[in-house]
DNA sequence: TCATATCTGTCCGGTAACGCACAAACCCTG
DNA sequence: CAGGGTTTGTGCGTTACCGGACAGATATGA
């Protein structure tokens, strides 16, 4: 397990793309910051005071019903960044931000991240395309809630927290996991049974290891690679953008 | 119904809302164009030539199954604009956009558009602001899809074009909304007539009749007012001096 | 080491929506 | 005004998931 790796701000994708210039009048700013599992970065209509880049951390965006019931829309990783509607003008969103693999994360005060996303440079750029991005997993879930079975967004959900890990093993209870799909906690108990019974995944007590990743990738629905490629197709973080086709 | 208004950019949300100087700049490119039901604005994954301001047109941002099967992620009227991957840079996205129901809108080509829009002036900040919202209505969809019953997002279909739209009765028929929810027709024929028997909608052959809004609304689930709050709050649009609506 | 909290497995009846088949109502056009 | 296409209504059996109840299994820590 990759344990002893010093914590460093490349490991978020995002900040790892930033030109040399712009990182450098971050760094000084950038504080590392441990998320425990269950903390809430913010809530719904909360405004922020920070923006976050996680690193091994991944955050769960959820929408709580009234009568309790949660479901998920998105998740982010060390791909991407909690906290977009700092900069996208609205300042707060109805939903929650929610650890869902402790790790940790890189945050920055609004006043420095807001001063260098006016300058219209790198950033700017690079968290209009990550905005595109998740607005592509948001409304594939949208179709994936309507569309599939449990079995399958419980692959889905596998993956991407596996894509933003480093590890084969994920520290999520089944609990968790029905919270964020939206469904009964029995459901994902059957479903996951099902899948270590395929030998695709090994669990115990909130613990599951993921044994065959082509197997549970050749169960889960169309959704999750549409999402995947178009991430890897927007941030694929080429250096400089070619032509401003103006 | 309001036939013979002439059709004025003004009528965008959007645009109506932008400053003297700038919707100076656009109106001369600006090319108002009508829109038939069923028209495909984009197809999945199509470079776009031009951004849509929509005015009488209804505009749905549907994701196409592999089996074909679909299902709606959200919907743009006249409070929007067709094209947003065309500003958050990415050119593309893996939705289509078709039309839902027959109007008009005002479109303007990407040259000039992209011109304006890197100036990082209000047209900017509106458009993502209008972003924010967007990616709302799609992560309550995903929500919705999840935890509510077609009833109920019948409703929520209803009420949001009923609120993009100056009239009371839609043109839409069982088969289209069906496609739109990803659910099956019969299950909107039901749900239909139930709606009906309730006294809240009549409807024949295509043509929908809201007769008790406020019902409606007691019908929906929370999502449709979570959605508008939201959208209202992003999109004060303050300026606004003169007409309103006309 | 034992008590307790947490996590997981399984059973049950109930329900909403599906998939299919087919009939009825309606509209348009020739 | 006849006929063909479109739109809507309805009645199956089937399936997936819900909601609740409860039992077993595993960790935790006093």
């Amino acid at each position: 397990m990759p344990e002893h790796i010093p914590d460093r701000p490349a490991q978020n994708k995002l900040l790892a793309a930033l030109p040399t210039d712009v990182y450098q009048r971050l760094q000084p700013d950038l504080e590392l910051v441990p998320l425990a599992l269950g903390q809430v970065i913010y809530e719904a209509n909360d405004t922020l005071s920070h923006v976050y880049f996680p690193t091994t951390a991944i955050v769960s965006l959820l929408y709580t019903m009234e009568n309790g019931t949660t479901a998920e829309m998105g998740i982010v990783g060390c791909d991407g960044v909690v906290g977009i509607a700092v900069f996208m003008g609205g300042d707060t969103t109805p939903n929650r931000a929610v650890v869902q693999i402790a790790g940790d994360a890189y945050r920055l005060e609004l006043k420095h991240f807001r001063h260098e996303f006016k300058r219209v440079g790198e950033l700017h750029r690079l968290l209009l395309l990550y905005t595109q991005a998740l607005l592509t997993q948001m409304s594939q879930t949208a179709v994936c809630n309507r569309l599939h079975s449990v079995e399958q967004q419980l692959c889905r959900c596998l993956l991407l927290s596996h894509d933003r890990l480093g590890s084969n093993e994920l520290v999520m209870t089944q609990e968790l996991i029905a919270n964020m799909l939206g469904v009964r906690r029995e459901g994902v108990s059957v479903a996951a049974h099902r899948l270590q019974d395929a030998g695709l995944i090994r669990y115990a007590r909130g613990h599951i290891t993921i044994v065959d990743r082509s197997g549970l990738e050749s169960n889960v629905c169309e959704c999750y690679q549409v999402v995947k490629s178009e991430c890897e197709r927007l941030l694929a973080y080429q250096p400089i953008p070619s032509d401003p086709f103006t």
